[in-house]
DNA sequence: CGACCTGTGTGACATTGGTTACTGAAGCGG
DNA sequence: CCGCTTCAGTAACCAATGTCACACAGGTCG
């Protein structure tokens, strides 16, 4: 798996860039749990994620964490763009979800490509994507109570989930207590029925009023 | 006034789009608190604010709002270039915050500039410096309390501020009642001193301290 | 089997922020 | 001065969320 089957832009680039571009990709591949990047670090290149994932998050005082988003192979991480573009340090942190393999692009080198109309257009769109997220999670966070967010995090996993009730809390940047109450009313309401690392979808509709 | 004074962008552009482009561009002018845009409508095209200022905000549900960002004269609206870009509807809202005059560029005719490197490069630095003030807000609400986001609201407007509490609570997305209380507890830990509409800050130290 | 670990259930409590409902003070126009 | 409006102070109460402490169930492993 090269970064141009996963990153067809870089196919659109012209020869000479092309060939000095995946001579400066140097593969590397970390555990799960690397720390990637992080708050008021600056930003060293722009990753291609080759397999893998990254998770990319906020961090709260009190040591939890807030996910934003993730970025997996293909894709793309905006706020590396931004601060690439902004000359600005990370504003966030960037860890391994599991064992990731991942080529850097050295912020030099993505100076230069950002000229390229091709590259350019393709760091664009992964702007424009991503913000609607971005403003999603405003939305969220200041807005939708717990009970609210985590039947649309319910939704958004199949009928049949098969997690702990922790991992559901860390996704929410909640506590496991939270997450087991309103789970239980839930279940009161029959729109779930729970059981050890389990969780089954009853009424989705349900679910979705909710949600809101 | 005319866009190209603010925007000096448009000045690089060739001179067929250019002529094309200022022909496009009829200003209107609005008067204070007109809605110029709102969550999911279709983005009819780029606004270049040429006098007053736009408020765009998020709207909860119970009619409270909380400020995204503001858009005066020469800058330039995300929401609106991710839309464009994304083909999406927007996701907030858009206020004149003041007797408005601004210049909208159609949505076809952005389309066409975003094939031009000067137009496209325009945009995407804005990009670059508006995600991370989005990140900066996605911070606020999710990990700081109320006290340290009025202590650092208050930061940002000068030693000697006149408003009222309402207007700082609509800042922070709060209601007067809260930022009267803590304003009290600003006060008698000496930090500020308060009078009607007028807030002194004594101690800028300690607020940035209590800020984080 | 019995120690142990992980995931879950649960109740008491604290904190934060918002809501309701007043009170009073300052300023202004008549 | 009187009445009105705007701004500010304040107390009681409530809802949402988080914290702490612990109990219990099921599985694993020695």
């Amino acid at each position: 798996m090269t970064p141009a089957d996963l990153y067809p832009v870089l196919l659109e680039l012209p020869e000479t860039k092309r060939t000095e571009l995946i001579a400066a990709l140097q593969p590397m591949t970390v555990p799960a749990g690397t720390v990637l990047f992080d708050e008021r670090q600056p930003c060293q290149g722009f990753p291609f994620v080759l397999s893998g994932g990254i998770r990319v998050v906020k961090l709260a005082a009190n040591g939890r964490e807030l996910p934003l988003y993730k970025v997996l192979p293909g894709e793309s991480c905006i706020i590396s763009s931004s601060c690439l573009l902004g000359h600005a340090d990370y504003n966030a942190r960037g860890v391994a979800e599991t064992k990731t393999t991942l080529a850097l692009l050295p912020r030099k080198l993505f100076d230069a490509l950002v000229g390229e109309p091709a590259f350019r257009n393709f760091v664009f769109h992964l702007f424009a994507e991503r913000i609607a997220e971005l403003m999603q999670l405003i939305e969220e966070v200041a807005f939708r109570k717990l009970d609210q967010r985590l039947a649309n995090l319910l939704l958004g996993k199949g009928r049949q989930l098969h997690t702990t009730h922790q991992q559901l809390a860390d996704e929410l940047g909640s506590v496991r207590e939270m997450v087991s109450r309103l789970l239980k009313g839930f279940a009161e309401q029959g729109l779930v029925r729970l059981g050890r690392e389990q969780i089954e979808i009853l009424d989705p509709a349900g679910l979705r009023r909710l949600a809101g």
